[in-house]
DNA sequence: TAAATAGAGTTGCGTTAAGAGACCAAATTA
DNA sequence: TAATTTGGTCTCTTAACGCAACTCTATTTA
């Protein structure tokens, strides 16, 4: 977290890491998307500072990723679910997991496995895809509009 | 960029985001996909100041995101080039500007197009597929292992 | 050859945000 | 009624950010 925000800028990227680029908003929709609600528990799994936990949830809730229902059951009573903004950043999330799996594999432990409730199946490895289904890596792509497609970033 | 860091969390989304996880540093890397190498390039494409980007760019070579290489040519010259790691983040990074261009999409300005060199067609959504290539949500896996698949998860 | 410029940092300083822990209030449970 | 749970606020310390100025080397330019 800094100073310096990107709501205003012309890239999405960075629009989008203003909203869930902090350490703590994306590990708190990756617990949301586990199945945790409620704000103990995400204090408790997370092992985050509660006056941090309100404001990210707050900051959540006010971005549309996260909605704040409250629910009349016992002690005051909240819960925070993802609206389908939040559940839309499953995809990030995913390929944010397997890219730490891949690369920064723990020690000890075995990577998460996800599964397909339909199939029982792993899920794939989450990647760019051409309009044929084929992966495409970042040398195969160009901006489209762009003076020189391939001047510069080929050899990268 | 929080004190608290997760170099030695069980969980890969929380090692990936300690290394990628803060606003800069992903940027950087989008910048570094799309052809910048050098740090001025960086200082001004970003509006980072320089200490900052010095000491983002030393972690993500330190992480082995980018590797720094000495180019002599001009001046006192050195290239940021991004590494198979680094590289392997073009899923989370278009994921996350798909998901920038859907919710938050610029008030003004189209979306970037990104597009396959080979086909010359737009690229495809980013999406977690199961083994048959069909896309799943987060609803629809569960984690293998799991005491009761199902149990919290499906009402998020 | 001297001066100016550019690349890549480093250092110092003020501002802002993060983190820990204490405290608080409503609603519940015992 | 006392104790607990839940969700949240307050203060205080520490760490990170951002700016500007400075360094150092190599390369142009005059």
């Amino acid at each position: 977290m800094a100073r310096k925000r990107f709501d205003d800028s012309n890239c999405s990227v960075a629009r989008a890491l203003n909203q869930v680029g902090d350490w703590w908003s994306l590990l708190i929709v990756l617990h949301a998307m586990y199945g945790t609600r409620r704000f103990v528990d995400f204090q408790q799994e997370l092992g985050i500072a509660k006056n941090i936990l309100c404001d990210r949830l707050a900051r959540l809730v006010d971005n549309g990723v996260l909605k704040k229902v409250d629910v009349g059951e016992h002690g005051s009573r909240f819960e925070y679910r993802l609206t389908e903004k939040g559940r839309d950043l499953f995809p990030v999330v995913i390929a944010l997991r397997q890219w730490g799996d891949k690369w920064n594999p723990a020690p000890d432990e075995a990577p998460l496995d996800l599964r397909d409730r339909a199939t029982g199946q792993p899920i794939q490895t989450v990647q760019v895809q051409n309009i044929e289904g084929d992966p495409v890596t970042v040398r195969d792509v160009f901006v489209s509009g762009d003076a020189v497609p391939g001047s510069k970033k080929d050899t990268a």
